[in-house]
DNA sequence: TACACCATGTAAGTGGTTACATGATTGA
DNA sequence: TCAATCATGTAACCACTTACATGGTGTA
């Protein structure tokens, strides 16, 4: 239940509704988790009912009602007790390696399209995780304010240490697999070249 | 359903039965994906309604019944198309960088375990790819040998050149890993010394 | 005859996606 | 008054996990 964890996360830094939540993780600050509202809202709910987050009501203009949720300690017992756990290496499917293991199936120059395409990808990825590494840094994101206005000057400098560690993670990750990419592209590139070169009959063909 | 797919491309090897395709999917070979085995019996079900595979019933004994998929042209055109298209970005969450973004709240110690953990974690995983990709190249697992048996000599340098890249891909995303871990590593264990030297008072505080 | 392995499933539940439903408020 | 945004949900579906159920076969 990953996303309660990460609710809880952001509910430490600042009390929010379901709506706030869900723009939240909308925006590149929530890249490394993400939610619909529709998976917002009741997950939010249960935890109301298990006591980790409590709800303030508001009223805006003299209908629209809005829930305000809050950490609880027990939340925050929670949030910690999770936090410190060793994660469970859960095994981690990749559908983008499943599809490359079958990319001897087709055409070189298809294959070739499917790692620049691949490449593209994860470098706008790369520079989207970055950018958001460099603002925590810079203690210029909205929700870090917050998040640092309620711990001791003392401990801001790693807060965002960490936290800016994580995002620049995530762009190595991306970077290894743009690299492992562009690595199958001169790989099937060199097929290409192969296969020019030996259909027009032109000699010297390798294993015969 | 990239399940479906995963099949499609054990089955082009050499047809097997869902118990085989269960073991197949425990192997290391299977590391890049993998179901248990009660997905995996209502899967090929669904897969023969739609034409994609056809069994032949086998019996052992006098009663032992088995069921043996194989590819049919139709499953061969899917794979082939399904291989072809850009692959589709789906969000990758990652339960480790969300665990870590909030690795501030505990002790540094505690972090630090994590971290060792992960990086343990990864080695092992490192280890796994390395010798699959090793194996393939040197065309010694049991399925590759039945998949190049199918295909013609001239290809299989290129087969085996693909598919150990995908291996070694999976060693290379989680070489990116653990050395990010590593880095993280290092970062919790200065902001250890700095508590251990701040905390008994023997002065040099950094911001105030 | 007992145990490891072969073989195929069903059922219940979780986490997540996609589509749909409803209505209030604010500002141009 | 119209559109964008605020706000909270429900329903159906999908992929996957965990637990349970059943029985045959080969061999020590």
């Amino acid at each position: 239940m990953s996303l309660t964890h990460a609710i809880l996360g952001v509910l430490d830094a600042r009390p929010m509704n379901g709506y706030e939540l869900g723009q939240f993780f909308d925006s590149s600050a929530g890249w490394v988790w993400s939610a619909p509202r529709s998976q917002i809202y009741p997950t939010l709910r249960r935890m109301e009912g298990g006591g980790l987050i409590e709800a303030e009501r508001q009223v805006r203009g003299t209908k629209l009602e809005r829930r305000v949720y809050s950490i609880t300690e027990a939340g925050l017992a929670e949030l910690r007790r999770w936090v410190a756990a060793p994660p469970d290496s859960a095994s981690r499917r990749d559908p983008v390696l499943l599809q490359a293991l079958f990319l001897d199936m087709v055409e070189p120059d298809v294959a070739a399209k499917i790692f620049e395409h691949v490449i593209g990808e994860q470098e706008a990825v790369i520079s989207r995780w970055e950018q958001h590494a460099q603002r925590l840094l810079d203690k210029d994101t909205p929700l870090i304010r917050e998040r640092l206005g309620r711990r001791s000057p003392a401990e801001h400098d790693t807060i965002v240490a960490i936290k800016a560690h994580v995002f620049e993670g995530g762009a190595a990750m991306a970077k290894a697999r743009a690299e492992w990419a562009a690595a199958g592209l001169r790989l099937v590139r060199q097929e290409q070249a192969a296969q020019k070169i030996g259909s027009p009959g032109c000699g010297a063909d390798a294993d015969e």
